[in-house]
DNA sequence: CTATGTGCAAAGTGTTTGCAAATTT
DNA sequence: AAATTTGCAAACACTTTGCACATAG
């Protein structure tokens, strides 16, 4: 595992996932950035790009949303919430300025950092297939 | 894996299992579970333990709770939201009602079911320490 | 008696790691 | 040249599944 004393130098690898990240709204997995990836390099492996994608979440360029149980990675740098559609699974992005009152107090004593918040729900999309 | 369709049969299983989580604020992870009902239970398997679990969390007498990756499982049925340290890696309980502005309105269209909320930071017993 | 539950071992899924060769600085 | 990164395969941690036997209703 690399800690904060080792140099990081560059890999045409961590970029290209990184540019794939940048690329897309739909939160992915790990999986789906390596076969995103091996379009253009076909030798590249999944452990390189769950290195990778490890790497990107230390230097906070991406971060991780966890959903299903698994994985998924967000480029999205702006603070926001996500919105999980039980109907498509999908994962939507809701900015923090777009939510009423996404200011808390907790009980004394609690000192909060951060605040994860997921809604869940359905998605416009598939409110109108209804 | 079991559907609605079925009866379910009770067992001294999983009504050992239910009582121990009920026994814990810790928010116990299956393995926990595993090593504690064993005590009285010597020849129960892993595997038992997982699927009572799931059929708990199915009938909705317990709820999981996801936190470093691994299900933790909580048998507080009152509405909340969860405290996590990043000292101890507790998982703390705060109740619905002691949270101010848990009203949300999220932008038009979405159809938010449930809202699911945890904070990060420091718990009170850990503040002391540090 | 029949359906559900159990224990065991094996399989599954998603992720990480050890290592020699390749790449970056 | 020295250090990091890669690809590969193997290992890992957690969870689920197939099956024959046991148990509940």
């Amino acid at each position: 595992m690399l800690n904060d004393l080792h140099q990081r130098k560059r890999s045409r690898q961590r970029e290209k996932i990184l540019e794939v990240v940048k690329s897309t709204k739909i939160h992915p997995t790990a999986d789906w950035v390596f076969h995103e990836v091996r379009k253009e390099m076909p030798n590249i492996s999944l452990a390189t790009v769950y290195r990778n994608l490890n790497q990107l979440v230390e230097s906070k360029d991406i971060s991780e949303v966890l959903s299903d149980g698994q994985l998924h990675f967000d480029a999205n740098k702006d603070d926001h919430f996500h919105f999980i559609c039980r109907s498509c699974n999908g994962i939507f992005d809701i900015e923090e300025k777009r939510v009423e009152s996404p200011d808390f107090k907790l009980p004394r004593g609690y000192k909060v950092e951060s605040v994860k918040m997921d809604f869940y729900g359905v998605c416009p999309n598939c409110q109108a297939k209804e």
